[in-house]
DNA sequence: CCTTAAAAACGAATGCTGTTAGTTTTACTG
DNA sequence: CAGTAAAACTAACAGCATTCGTTTTTAAGG
């Protein structure tokens, strides 16, 4: 039984592999031990538990994300940025539909490294809204509003669900981004009104 | 071993009241059996499999989250109908987090009892989108942007990844159903415009 | 170079899980 | 009352996550 070089970080990404073959679904701690040609007790020398696991799986999978949406909005601002924005996230979620599964598949509720990543997907949505002139509240309104979007879409997506009509998804999902891009340009209007204190 | 009466439907809703109360996550074959007064082998009398089983239970949460739809929005039109349809969305996915939870969980990829529920989901909706005057086409493509951030939303809150910010969630949801309002008036105005064949 | 101790693999076992096959019991129909 | 179909049963299988105690391997210190 000659060592593995195991690690944590080499199981997550093991598992991230595993899954995005297989499918999150049929995933177990069996079938990962045998694709690194080790016993399943031995994974739990690196790893608390399934959940400890998929945790992990999630994280990577967020970090991901993050970036592809940071690649797409370098340089840009305004609106192209949002829908750069958009773009990679929907890309993302259909290029690693199982991995993607995994991040909102983990309830947040009191997860320590989740909590923390929580942050990176947040931040690059706010920096794009930023551009849109709008007071930080509002800007965390928005970037609830756009999440809801970008999620909901990718979801309903994945699960088959928009296939009852023919009408093209691309579109749909452009009409989505531009219906919150003029959301944001009003509210920004209007926020940047308000702000006067002398209005002429 | 008297016989308990059972058929698929009382299956399915014995499943549906074992999912509400102890969640998704944890429910199983040999549970649902214990609270029939059953052996969990007795169910396959009346049930195919655990996942027809849950497609059941996903019919069944379908049809009751368009009756509140419905229900919300009778009698209304318009705007007034959009934001009840859009409140008894995210009511229904609060009060049966599992139930609804279970609605999404299923794929829908050839699956024909859900694939003749999706009919359902659509119907109300297309109903509201109808008082926008806008084209068939347009509204297939904001019928999706609706679902979208509905369900978005509800998945986001459930997960508790809306806990980042204190902001009032209650008004992060008014403002993306009225963002979704706004972009109908002008897409139901733009329609209208275009309508015409002799413009003044 | 040898010793020591920690780390990592292991085998075995536990109590679940969904599911199938074959058998027995129940309830209805002629 | 006899016969039949449905519904319950028992038993079994393969797989699951996980824990315990043991054995092996590696690395560090003297």
């Amino acid at each position: 039984m000659p060592r593995q070089g195991l690690n944590r970080e080499a199981v997550v990404q093991a598992a991230a592999d595993l899954i995005e073959e297989k499918g999150l679904a049929s995933f177990s701690m069996g079938g990962l031990a045998r694709r690194l040609a080790v016993r399943p007790s031995s994974l739990y020398n690196h790893v608390q538990s399934m959940d400890g696991l998929l945790e992990g799986v999630a994280a990577l999978a967020i970090d991901r994300l993050t970036q592809a949406e940071r690649e797409a909005c370098e340089g840009k601002t305004g609106e192209a940025a949002l829908f750069a924005l958009a773009e990679a996230y929907r890309w993302y979620a259909r290029a690693h539909p199982e991995l993607y599964r995994a991040v909102m598949h983990v309830g947040r509720w009191g997860r320590p490294e989740l909590e923390a990543r929580a942050g990176d997907i947040v931040r690059p949505i706010m920096e794009v809204l930023a551009g849109f002139g709008l007071d930080e509240t509002e800007q965390r309104h928005w970037q609830r509003v756009l999440r809801s979007v970008m999620h909901g879409f990718a979801a309903h997506e994945q699960a088959g669900a928009f296939s009852h009509f023919p009408e093209d998804r691309d579109e749909s999902y452009r009409l989505a981004v531009r219906c919150v891009a003029g959301g944001l340009r009003r509210a920004g209007r209007k926020s940047h009104e308000d702000g006067r204190t002398d209005p002429v």
